[in-house]
DNA sequence: TTCTAAAATATTTTT
DNA sequence: TATTTTAGAA
């Protein structure tokens, strides 16, 4: 059968999806051979010279859809690329590899999963499920903890995923940092009871692609064959694991050079702490040997005002290949970036929602509007002063659909209808609501169904069968089991959303929440499983859901168009772009982050300009830098000084000014308690009420810090103390974070 | 087992 | 401050 996708009527009419495009993104799109980095500036159409390039080499004729793999890094960037070539093509387009890292390795690995020891149906554990998991299979090794959190071993698991080290190639070397290298024991254990589990997690997903590549070239083979093209977006965010499986599939047999096309900005890395290894884009040079770099500069989103002020900022980065964004919009300058100074935290907030309300009398939409800060927490304040100012705001990001508890805890309750062999769905919920099963209980069964080799809820099913659950516990759980298997049956017979809805219903979870005494949140509860079942029913099959929720994480559900403030991350915001934007909290501690500067030095630092960098190139017209003198930081105030980055700025694009507190006083009828400046406490920063008569501390003696232990101290200077850990070595501390060990 | 109160602890989070 | 984790009592 031949498809009619290049048949006359589907043939440009000319080359107008080319039109339009400047000279270089033209080049982008039409250097079809060879590899390829695109260095492409923030706001110089990316994604345009993306989708257009993927759909001129289907109008071509150069390849067929199933013949290029494109890769993103989000649902959302895969969902509007595959929109925009359709728009192009001006017709839906079906069969594409197209599809975060993620997705693409969970489509293969369905076809090879027995390469690895997994069955084709394989289950995709989400974090709690992964911690859980982690948590029992630490148990033989005793570990306090307090000093090795599975979280934190967890970590360090994740970075040897992200690295392809399967357990067996750790070196004990490579296993220092924790738990006296016991950590490769403890990632092998985890992997074979993943397999029992018949079970991947986030990791795995790429971890087993890849080993399966490195073991079965024929798999390999045929992969490299089929993929003539292959399109990589964000490529400065690609970590070793992710750079490993491109040049495996970039690979040609034939020695020709693959047909690979990046795309990225160096300057928009952001996300290093996750294992992206920006390395990976400085180098695509010497990767792709005889690859052809194309930068994009021109950018056609902010005023030239902006554009200048956020090079400058950037240039002061030294790890960089180099790119200057020119202006494409000559339009207007613009007006200067305003800088403003404010006495403390919350006129902070109150100036930006001043600022906002007047923008909107002047016309603005609240949608066009967006507050951008460094960390999640931040955003309490400028809700509280949205909220009293009444301005409609939305926070993006946070906590996200699938994460809530009632969300998982309904999936968990699906999973064990569907699952009687998935032990971790059960544990999450044979005791939820109570049902007098508690961990004393659940650590005995879990005994047993080890020494039957049964399931957990097979064991429990037997063991009430053969009447062995004594007292009034038998009656409540016999009831559960038999919720179970009755939704079980349901499923076949009237479908996944009516049997979701039955389990929940007779499993009494529902009545757990309409009974709780927290009737507003409550509520909320009962709303997200009612849209929760409405997500399920867009799908045809339950195992079509949980797919799509393991490796969708953002509820992408209610996306309603109302005018709003967008308030979020700067993290959240890269790739979007407003006419107005606000960037509070620009003080040293804050941003850049201390915490980020005390772990990774200057490269940390460069990456928070990268982030100030990505902040101000969101901007289409105007942009408001703000700073406190003094923010409150939980409960305590804590002096700051104006940002670094603020004194990078070209003076000549901004315009300072400050706001007294007087001012603020008499000009807002918000009745704010006083805070007298001078009598607070500047000194100490988590300054606690017995901080004062802290007992001094001697040369030599033992401390114990939270993080990093035991240790003894050899050398006092004032506060600052070196101390010799008998984990890391040593480190320098203040005084006030550790205690004295008797 | 479960309830309660005290204690601990707060980045960024594409999948 | 607000939330989550913990330890101890009922």
């Amino acid at each position: 059968m031949v498809d009619d996708l290049f048949s006359p009527r589907f043939s440009p009419s000319g080359p107008d999806y080319l039109e339009g495009l400047n000279t270089e993104q033209r080049l982008a799109v039409e250097t079809t051979q060879g590899p390829l980095l695109i260095l492409a500036g923030a706001g110089t159409g990316k994604t345009r010279v993306l989708t257009t390039r993927f759909a001129h080499i289907l109008l071509q004729q150069l390849a067929w859809p199933e013949q290029i793999l494109a890769v993103t890094f989000t649902n959302k960037a895969a969902r509007e690329m595959r929109e925009r070539i359709s728009a192009i093509l001006d017709r839906p387009v079906e069969n594409l590899w197209l599809g975060t890292f993620h997705s693409l390795c969970v489509r293969m690995l369905r076809q090879h999963a027995a390469l690895i020891g997994l069955e084709r149906n394989f289950t995709i554990l989400d974090t709690d499920d992964q911690i859980r998991l982690l948590k029992q299979v630490m148990e033989p090794w005793r570990l306090d903890p307090k000093r090795y959190p599975p979280a934190r071993i967890m970590h360090q698991i994740q970075l040897w995923k992200d690295r392809a080290l399967l357990p067996d190639a750790i070196t004990p070397a490579q296993d220092t940092e924790l738990a006296n290298g016991q950590v490769r024991a403890i990632y092998a254990a985890y992997q074979a009871r993943l397999k029992e589990l018949n079970a991947c997690d986030f990791g795995d997903l790429m971890l087993h692609m890849v080993t399966i590549f490195r073991q079965h070239p024929e798999v390999l083979e045929r992969y490299q064959s089929r993929f003539r093209y292959i399109l990589v977006d964000e490529y400065q965010d690609t970590n070793a694991i992710q750079y490993l499986w491109l040049r495996l599939l970039a690979r040609r047999k034939d020695g020709q050079p693959a047909n690979i096309a990046c795309v990225g900005d160096d300057d928009q890395s952001i996300y290093s702490w996750r294992g992206a290894d920006i390395a990976n884009i400085l180098r695509f040079e010497k990767d792709f040997p005889g690859a052809t770099i194309i930068r994009l500069e021109k950018n056609y989103r902010s005023t030239p005002r902006i554009l200048s002020a956020a090079s400058q900022i950037i240039a002061h980065n030294e790890d960089r290949l180099g790119k200057t964004l020119q202006p494409g919009r000559t339009d207007v300058d613009g007006d200067p970036i305003e800088v403003i100074s404010t006495p403390d935290s919350d006129d902070e907030a109150r100036i930006v929602g001043a600022r906002i309300q007047t923008l909107h009398e002047q016309g603005h939409a609240y949608g066009s509007m967006a507050i951008l800060m460094r960390a999640g927490f931040q955003t309490r304040s400028f809700e509280d002063s949205l909220m009293r100012m009444g301005i409609p705001y939305q926070v993006i990001g946070g906590l996200r659909f699938y994460e809530r508890a009632e969300i998982r805890d309904a999936i968990a309750y699906m999973r064990a209808v569907l699952y009687p062999l998935d032990d971790l769905a059960f544990e999450r919920i044979v005791n939820l609501p109570k049902r007098g099963f508690g961990n004393v209980a659940l650590s005995r069964l879990r005994l047993a169904a080890q020494e039957a080799g049964l399931s957990l809820q097979q064991t429990l099913q037997k063991q009430l069968d053969q009447g062995l659950v004594k007292g009034k516990n038998a009656a409540t759980l016999g009831e559960f089991m038999a919720a179970l298997s009755h939704a079980r049956e349901i499923t076949s017979k009237d479908g996944h959303v009516i049997a979701t809805e039955t389990i929940l219903e007779e499993s009494g979870y529902l009545t757990m929440w309409r009974d709780d005494p927290k009737t507003v949140e409550a509520a909320g509860r009962l709303d997200n499983i009612r849209e929760l079942l409405r997500a399920i029913g867009e799908f045809p099959t339950m195992d079509a859901f949980l797919e799509h929720i393991a490796l969708v994480m953002d509820g992408d559900m209610a996306q309603d168009e109302q005018d709003r403030v967008s308030l979020m991350t700067l993290h959240a915001a890269k790739g979007l772009e407003f006419p107005t934007v606000f960037l509070p909290g620009w003080e040293e501690g804050i941003f850049p982050s201390q915490r980020s500067l005390d772990e990774g030095g200057n490269q940390a630092l460069e990456e928070e300009r990268r982030l100030a960098y990505v902040g101000l190139t969101r901007a289409r017209e105007r942009a408001f830098i703000l700073h406190a003198a003094s923010r409150r930081i939980y409960a305590n105030w804590q002096d700051s000084l104006p940002s670094r980055f603020i004194d990078e700025l070209p003076e000549d694009q901004i315009v300072r000014h400050t706001v007294s507190q007087q001012a603020q006083r008499s000009g807002s009828f918000f009745n704010r308690s006083p805070r007298p400046s001078m009598n607070r406490p500047s000194s100490s920063r988590y300054g606690t009420k017995k901080a004062a008569p802290r007992p001094a501390i001697p040369l030599g003696a033992t401390i114990r810090h939270k993080r990093y232990g035991e240790g003894t101290v050899v050398a006092l200077d004032g506060e600052q103390l070196s101390v010799n850990f008998e984990d890391v070595g040593l480190k320098r501390i203040m005084a006030g974070f550790v205690e004295i060990v008797p």
